[in-house]
RNA sequence: GGUACCAUCGCCAAGUGGUAAGGCAAAGGUCUGCAAAACCUUUAUUCCCCGGUUCAAAUCCGGGUGGUACCU
């Protein structure tokens, strides 16, 4: 069993300034568990770090940005710089926001078993088109009833999904897991996150946002693309478009953001963790502090 | 000062006598291969104020207040 520390909270809360601090401290090194900041070119948007510190960083900058990536690729990425970095004798250190990733990571989610069958999607989205969800929801029946009960049937992603899986004859893998997570989740008050948020935007813009995507789009990217598809890059190719006014754009962007951080802060409170109150940067860490080395002297037993 | 039009949830807005649509925002939630995604639930006992007509008024009438347009 490989111990490793996970640092998790909503976007602008400071897990990378945490995430950073404590690598130095007990010679870790960082995988970053976040959907955009993987793809190459997307930096002021992702609030990527620029200043890593020395730190070794992974999973950042990994794709171009017309690749696809999914929950199952990071994953299956993850466990493997796990193991480096372990057999390094460091301490793996996973700072991320995307909730899915770290809950797939550590409960050894098998995600079906089956893999992404590109050819099924586009046709099973036709039919969604022509015919409506009804129409897959009731294939679905046809084919496992099972499943019906456990998806939400009034969400095409995840209706689709189940029809990939039911359609499938694929072999169900199984994914090992031979991790011991600490998992630690930053809050903050929601006025004051918010308006961290609502700063921080009003900073991207400054640093050169608008300027980022414009590059990003001469170099081909559209909406299609899923790395588009993230907040800040989508409302700005709304704006370079002139489909919205620049006010519009950057009001949007952080109204999706702070959407996006209630949504995280609901996804950590079904999950098992330790709650950090991040707002006095120096107490919090010293508790991070507290408990990462009692982890590490296999004094806490968490998960 | 005169005339016309308008006033419905934080915003946009339907409703022209029968007991307040919808959208956005907000709040809460879901989550096993796009998750910064996708989806679900909730949200005006009341329609600017006062009075009247009526079994019944956001809807009709009178007055007030506020706004908009045009005229002088």
């Amino acid at each position: 069993m490989k111990k490793v520390v996970f640092i998790l909270g909503p976007t602008a809360v400071g897990k990378s300034y945490f995430g950073i601090l404590l690598a130095k401290k007990f010679n870790g090194e960082i995988i970053s568990a976040d959907s955009v900041q993987v793809y190459k070119g997307l930096d002021i948007g992702s609030a990527k770090q620029l200043d890593t510190h020395g730190v070794t960083h992974h999973c950042i900058d990994i794709l171009s940005p017309f690749d696809e990536f999914s929950a199952y690729d990071f994953v299956e990425l993850t466990k493997k710089k796990i193991d480096e970095i372990s057999n390094r004798g460091h301490l793996p250190i996973v700072v991320g926001g995307t909730g899915l990733y770290i809950k797939a990571l550590t409960l050894g989610y098998n995600f079906g078993g089956v893999e992404k069958d590109e050819n099924l999607r586009k046709s099973l989205e036709e039919i969604l088109n022509k015919d409506g969800l009804e129409k897959l929801v009731e294939m679905l029946e046809k084919t496992d009833k099972s499943v019906l009960e456990k998806i939400d049937t009034k969400n095409p992603v995840r209706v689709l999904r189940a029809l990939e899986i039911a359609l499938s004859n694929g072999e169900k893998a199984q994914s090992k897991n031979d991790i011991q997570p600490l998992v630690i989740a930053l809050f903050k008050d929601r006025e004051k996150l918010y308006a961290d948020i609502n700063r921080r935007v009003d900073e991207m813009i400054c640093d050169g946002l608008f300027e980022e995507v414009e590059n990003l789009k001469k170099m081909g990217l559209t909406k299609e693309n899923q790395s588009m598809h993230a907040i800040g890059y989508k409302e700005t190719l709304d704006y370079l478009d002139g489909l919205i006014s620049k006010e519009r754009c950057v009001e949007l962007i952080k109204q999706h953001t702070r959407n996006y951080a209630k949504r995280q802060m609901t996804f950590l409170k079904g999950m098992e963790c330790e709650f950090v109150d991040a707002e006095n940067r120096e107490t919090a860490f010293n508790k991070i502090e507290n408990m990462v080395g009692e982890f590490l002297n296999g004094r806490v037993e968490s998960n």
